[in-house]
DNA sequence: GGCTAGTACATGATGTGTCATCCATCACGG
DNA sequence: CCGTGATGGATGACACATCATGTACTAGCC
């Protein structure tokens, strides 16, 4: 057991500061989601991820790995979604076990109107303060970070 | 109502990969402490501001302040916390309305043995995989995007 | 003193994430 | 066909975050 190497002020500064932008971000984004269209941020992806399907549809477990959410998650979320009426769930034929998420009538107008002001904010939040350079570097960081795993 | 400008590819890769790298690393951070010491990130947080104290108490708006977390989100923890036995809350003589949040011994002991893992956890995840040239933009990147608002 | 704001903090309701666990079904070797 | 293990998914318990609201006290001001 070797001795820890603490952060230094620097450091500290730093890590603190990545914590808070991402809580800020995080929070400021879902504040502006559910004001604006009664949806959360999780909502919002997993009704991303149906209108990028030609009928609207898809296994959750496909759903799971284009989110990188954990099964039982992703599960109650789609619960809670279904009773909200923004998506359905439907028997799979090909695989008893399985099951499709239907995106709803309700579900499609709700990200319909809601995407704008998302991007809106996203933009303005984010890109719109960072450098082209500092943008380039998120994504390498990103790629950096996730990848070492 | 201008229309929107929606992301290009190459920005929703950056944006999806800040999500997804954010709850990576939140999210292992916070599996290490509850594994090896039963505790939270928020209950590290807490922990630390009144052990940087010399008698290890604060008032909860200080607390407040520094965490900048929501005034109710801070007074449901705690009470969950003292309910462990990490902290105890103490009137306030000099003010009717306040109180004094005190680390226990428990609560000591417990950061105590915390801090050189998740220290370790937070160099090895973060530190250790960004060069200090990508440490350097995420320190600018917090303070433009924080102080912007 | 009495009125009015504002401050310090708690609480209840509700939505959200995680863990552990369970059930049904599928795939496959015997 | 029969086990055995893996897979797809649901569920209950519980910790956590947020919103709206309530309570108690302080601090002016008249």
């Amino acid at each position: 057991m070797t001795d820890t190497r603490w952060l230094d002020d620097d450091e500290q500064r730093t890590w603190r500061g990545f914590l808070r932008l991402q809580r800020q971000l995080i929070g400021q984004l879902n504040r502006q989601l559910q004001a604006d269209s009664g949806l959360s941020l999780a909502d919002y992806d997993v009704l991303v991820q149906l209108t990028d399907t030609p009928e609207g549809r898809l296994r959750p477990f496909a759903l799971q790995t284009e989110l990188q959410w954990e099964q039982s998650r992703l599960s109650h979320h789609l619960t809670r979604m279904q009773r909200r009426g923004l998506i359905d769930r439907e028997e799979c034929a090909d695989d008893g076990r399985g099951a499709f998420v239907v995106l709803t009538d309700a579900g499609r107008s709700a990200i319909t109107a809601a995407a704008p002001g998302h991007v809106d904010t996203v933009r303005r939040l984010f890109f719109d303060r960072l450098t082209p350079q500092q943008v380039a570097t998120v994504q390498q960081m990103s790629e950096q970070v996730l990848d070492t795993d």
